[in-house]
DNA sequence: GCAAAAGTGTTGCCGTTACACCCATGT
DNA sequence: ACATGGGTGTAACGGCAACACTTTTGC
């Protein structure tokens, strides 16, 4: 950017993508798994194949800017964290050539299903949109298969060292559940009493006065402390996420 | 990049920059700068100020080689060291709609008076080239000190968990001098005693049969374990470090 | 009462820090 | 001889993993 204006470089497209984790339940499962949405191509290239959710870079928005709205737009759904990834823009990774942003997002389970209710309700529902366990996709278009194992490898290793993990659960929580987070992100069992430690130490948990009953002894619910960033960006702003009340709607600009 | 053609995109133009660390020591300083070469624009916008090296993405080349590319070409330097560190994309970062794809690199101290010289011999020698303090920095064109900024921050946060600081060293070196690095990058002292323990326990230094003969006792000197990447960057491959012997001329494609 | 999760206590290990000390060399 | 950096030894500290143990609920 600091040099004479390129002789051509209209040929060169600027799309952004974004790898968004939630953790889902099954039924009788021991452990929770992280999942993530897909959308089915409609046209060439990669027809009929699963990709991640995305678009192109409008002139007039910032990259964060675009990864909400293009997420919004294909899946209806809006982050709990958003954060740039990398910038893929191998020559022959498109059969045009095509520069994408990737950002990869967090999602609580709560907000799934009240998001996708919310655009039901408008007769709003995101087409061509399946869920898929992270961990056994099928080869997707382009090379999103590489893109989701490097955005998985940057969750687990941030769970390690900063709080991301909050962004996967709802206002009021167990430590118990915070530690399946963690477990469902690692893909190994935790000691109880020492994640009990670990969590307390660290300072970003307030304990509130409610309990969760269930089949056992009720366990405390703990809030997370706002003024503590989910991760530390250095000199870089966090990634605004906005707060998409009324949800753009997805189909105006549909991807089909 | 899934989505459909854009409407018009043709405005958003695709750069790539560098920011590329040596050090220097001083004549009598204490320890040594973390400096870096930045290139005085010559046309607007921003004329006269000092800006990364860069320059814009070609249609024919990844993102890699655009970088090592435009950096041979503005400074003549070949990093020993080069990694993808953020895309910036605001909208109101240059008068123009531009993206930005910024790496940042490391060089040895020894091969930036190769390079230079080699260069020198060919008549050939970069202009409007200087080289800056990284912590006292001239403000700079566009958002370039920030960019700056969370390289430095990258930088000290991954000398913490990788062996990157071997990018700045050259084959064979003591294990003071390795320490030198950290200090220089860290901006303080070490105990050199523990610092030794933790160097020999990395599994990373592999120890010669030379020595460096000084005013005082003789150092053993070291060899990095080339088996060993510098850093772990996950399922990404590597960026190629091209092996640029007969370096590009950067007055080819002239910046100003 | 019993099973099971919530929550507390205790111990050993291991990596880091601080710093005392010896070694080898140039002057 | 002595100053100086190279290199070794060691003891205190702190975090963490392992696991025994107590508490509180539902059934």
């Amino acid at each position: 950017m600091t040099r004479t204006r390129p002789e051509s470089d209209a040929a060169t497209r600027v799309a952004v993508s974004t790898v968004i984790f939630t953790l889902r339940r099954a039924p009788h499962a021991e452990r929770a798994d992280v999942v993530l949405p897909l959308v089915r191509r409609t046209r060439d290239p990669f027809e009929g194949h699963w990709a991640l959710p995305g678009g192109w870079l409008d002139e007039v928005e910032g990259l964060d800017a675009a990864a909400s709205r293009t997420l919004a737009e294909t899946t209806g759904l809006a982050p709990s964290y958003l954060e740039q990834l990398y910038a893929f823009g191998d020559v022959d990774r498109s059969p045009t050539r095509v520069v994408s942003i990737v950002y990869w997002a967090l999602l609580r389970g709560d907000e799934v299903d009240a998001q996708l209710a919310a655009h039901a309700a408008l007769g709003d529902a995101p087409e061509n949109v399946s869920w898929f366990d992270a961990a056994s996709l099928p080869p997707l278009a382009f090379d999103h298969n590489q893109i989701v194992d490097y955005a998985l490898w940057r969750l687990r290793n941030k769970v390690g060292y900063s709080r991301i993990a909050h962004g996967l659960l709802p206002a009021a929580f167990t430590l118990a559940e915070l530690r399946e987070v963690y477990e469902a992100i690692l893909g190994r069992r935790l000691d109880p009493a020492n994640f009990r430690r670990q969590a307390e130490a660290s300072g970003t948990l307030i304990p509130t006065d409610g309990f969760r009953t269930g089949n056992h002894r009720p366990a405390r619910l703990y809030t997370y402390n706002r003024d503590v960033e989910l991760a530390d960006r250095g000199p870089l702003l966090p990634a605004a996420v906005p707060d998409t009340r009324g949800p753009a709607s997805f189909s105006e600009r549909s991807m089909s």
